[in-house]
DNA sequence: ATAGTTGCAAACGTTTTGCAATGGG
DNA sequence: CCCATTGCAAAACGTTTGCAACTAT
């Protein structure tokens, strides 16, 4: 009901990575935890810069590197285009890439995803992890 | 045989890509015919120049470029580092990763290659390319 | 002959870094 | 108070491009 969790969520991830909160960094951390999409480092300035106008490149692009090395942000690089950002506390998904307009959209396929154990327990392993993406084109 | 199996390879490559066969370019494609890795642009330069040392940088990125537009060369973006390239030739196939040694076993799984077209196909897109990881451990 | 290709160098977009000033714990 | 953090500007990085000279066809 109250808008003092996203506040919280936000010094939540500054806390978690061991980072003194700051202005800055708060408004960078709100971003992150705002956001539905997939920003890159240029979009999560653009948007902490309407909370706070005087925030530099450089402490986004430092914050930004310092949650991602704690774990605390997910990282993906879609081809060779800028990475891109998304608080890592969210449930699992995979991504479709849209090739022309580098929209990114998520999915979940359990029959996929039953199928990789499958094939990881044929080689006599088990998954920690995996990444999927599909670049597509929408269909003609 | 004869060594000029691999010549011939990489000619072929300049000529299903539709390029005209020059003196930088089959220097470039005999590398990439012969790499067993992944080399990025950079190392292909390299290598290509110890054939002919007078091939320029634009050269190289322009005939990379040109290969994999054309669907001759396969490219991986790990991480945000440089653009690696293989030849495209070999069957396509995913990775499992095993996270404690490294090893990297590839696999095909035509059951899961179905689904993400229809993952796709269920989202309005049809599937240009896809990347698939499995990072694993050994099962207990 | 002529359109495609080249090397050079400058420009590009993204990310990193050196530095002196600032500010949080 | 002290060290982490900041903004700025410049540099670093991988990649692309404009251009005039060259070359394969």
């Amino acid at each position: 009901m109250s808008d003092r969790v996203d506040s919280d969520e936000a010094d939540a991830l500054l806390k978690a990575a061991g980072l003194r909160i700051t202005k800055p960094r708060r408004a960078i951390a709100r971003v992150l935890a705002d956001a539905h999409d997939h920003p890159d480092a240029e979009q999560v300035l653009a948007r902490a810069r309407e909370h706070d106008p005087s925030i530099s490149q450089a402490t986004a692009y430092r914050t930004l590197a310092a949650l991602a090395e704690k774990g605390l942000l997910r990282t993906h690089t879609f081809d060779g285009s800028a990475t891109r950002f998304e608080v890592a506390n969210r449930p699992h998904h995979d991504h479709l890439i849209d090739v022309e307009t580098g929209e990114v959209r998520e999915f979940v396929s359990g029959e996929i995803e039953r199928l990789q154990r499958r094939v990881a327990k044929e080689h006599g392993y088990e998954i920690i992890a995996h990444r999927l993406e599909l670049y597509c084109r929408k269909a003609g």
